[in-house]
DNA sequence: CTAGGTGCAAATAATTTGCAGAGGC
DNA sequence: GCCTCTGCAAATTATTTGCACCTAG
């Protein structure tokens, strides 16, 4: 770990020249986890050199938020924390009054809501802080259940792959439910396709879950980071549901669109929101396979709509059962 | 409004004695809306009386938040502001990065979010900041087009009021399918009897509905303040969804038991968070009507499997057609 | 040699506190 | 009269800045 950490301090400045003071204060920080307050920082400099002025972790500290390596967190305390910045996207926080730690998660189900609100009230969002205070596991009973938080890396490639199984688990239901109720001989037999992609697909993906697993024992028994419901409850579970309503051949294409669409945007947000990791090219990949369907189911719709004609009605939308709302 | 506010300060405090300068601060502070620093209400206070110390309205400003009459607030600027606690629910905020003035919203949806989150990390939570930074739609448009945020009584009022009679549609629409589908003759009764109900009911909440409108024109035109999809999209939508797919009549009982259940625990939580007013009165009068629903369709479902014996399968939960997750 | 980086001490800014006097009950 | 509130000034805490000096490029 503190290999690729010596090079950060010379890879990321973008201004300012180099000295041996900043350096040192960088790793210092960098080597540390958790978030740290200006004065910690300044008592673990002070451990390794008697030297260094608290106006100097200061300015380094300031420097840093600016360079990306690190970002300023405001728990409420009066003063401001410090967390890695570096290979690590905004997140949001668990707060333990107790011991006063801090632990983190992202959940792109929260931001979606949050973007909702905002949308809502005319309000453009730059960025949205989610702070839940509370006691965590170890000052409630006394001892520990999970390993201590691995470097995040892991973890975003772990949640990462669970979600894209997830989804293409979904997804391989949809297109086999699809394949069997199609009756265009044309359109089944993209279905057909599509499930058996799906079915390859999920096989190296959990391949590739095994193999993280092997990097490290503990990953899985390690709290969830990411949360994202649409992949198991969203997304293809829900057009699936709608199959077995009764749908046309049309229908059932649309339906597979806006799965497709839907996963690939979540799947591009993501993996543009990490930095170089392995996370982030899981889900890059991820986005550009649900790409490649989607560019096929599109194709395949105009077709079937040239040889069969527009449909007879528009697909509804949403759950589409109740259209409520007073008034 | 003032004429109130005028007990307030007499009313609430717990301890300490009355004085001329405490019940003077109070009243400046009341008096305003919007979210104070401790310097703002110095400088208001200073505009009726020249000599009142800083450290006084400090001293006060801690008294009131232990009161119950001020909450705390930390925007990130590097100070606390206050905003006025009495008969307003903890909410969460959107922030204008530009005007710096910050508006209130309550989400149902984000509570229950992070109250997963909290559980998934075996963390119990006991508050939680919600925070959304951007610019206002006034500060990006020049103009704005909702008028000033009245006083949050009618707010609550309203949103309560529309969250009900989406629900009693949605409702409406599940008891009237169920009646159409089920066969045993008694079953078919109760669900009659029930989408009368909520037909009586929708029609006195639209009602009263109306009777808000008149007591404020504009209400209508305000911003949504409390956020909740499980009125329209969860809750009866998806279980008149799933009639549709065909299910037995024991099936379609718990199936309105289910929604009864979460509609009552919806209201019950939240009619009791707010303090005496009228969304807390049509939050926790709805909620009794659901509960009355639930222990019907409870006697109900017992006397029905009494007469036909054990179901023969479970209902499955969630939306079931996908069980996901990796490994 | 020159733009930054650094140390030190002083400055800010928000908030708290010690203490002596004022005021309500 | 006692206990709390108040004002004022001084203290505290987190952070920033002015300025003289030092150092890498």
């Amino acid at each position: 770990m503190s290999t690729t950490l010596q090079d950060l301090s010379r890879l990321k400045p973008s201004g300012g020249k180099r000295s041996s003071k900043r350096e040192q204060i960088v790793n210092v920080f960098l080597r540390q986890e958790g978030h740290l307050s200006a004065d910690d920082l300044v008592d673990l400099i002070r451990q390794e050199d008697h030297r260094i002025s608290r106006a100097t972790v200061y300015r380094t500290l300031q420097w840093m938020v600016e360079a990306g390596i690190a970002r300023k967190v405001d728990f409420g305390e009066g003063r401001f924390r410090f967390e890695h910045s570096y290979r690590q996207p905004r997140h949001y926080h668990l707060i333990c009054k107790t011991c006063h730690r801090s632990f983190e998660f992202l959940s792109s189900d929260i931001e979606a809501l949050v973007e909702e609100v905002a949308a809502a009230r005319n309000f453009s969002p730059s960025q949205s802080v989610v702070q839940i205070y509370g006691v965590c596991e170890e000052c409630r009973t006394g001892r520990s259940s999970a390993p201590p938080d691995g470097h995040s890396d892991l973890l975003f490639a772990r949640d990462a792959l669970r979600i894209a199984i997830a989804t293409e688990r979904s997804g391989l239901e949809f297109y086999t439910r699809a394949a069997r109720t199609t009756r265009d001989a044309r359109g089944r037999k993209v279905f057909q396709d599509l499930a058996r992609e799906e079915q390859e697909h999920l096989t190296k993906l959990e391949a590739r879950y095994r193999d993280l697993l092997r990097r490290d024992p503990q990953l899985e028994s390690r709290p969830t980071f990411l949360f994202f419901k649409g992949a198991a409850h969203g997304l293809f579970a829900e057009g699936a549901e709608r199959l077995l309503r009764g749908v046309d051949d049309q229908q059932a294409l649309l339906i597979g669109i806006r799965c497709e669409r839907g996963s690939h945007r979540f799947f591009k947000k993501y993996g543009e929101r990490f930095e170089d990791s392995e996370g982030k090219q899981i889900f890059l990949e991820f986005a550009d396979e649900e790409r490649s369907h989607l560019d096929l189911l599109v194709r395949e719709y105009r077709a079937l709509v040239k040889r069969q004609g527009r449909p007879r009605r528009a697909l509804r939308q949403g759950s589409g059962a109740v259209r409520a709302g007073a008034r």
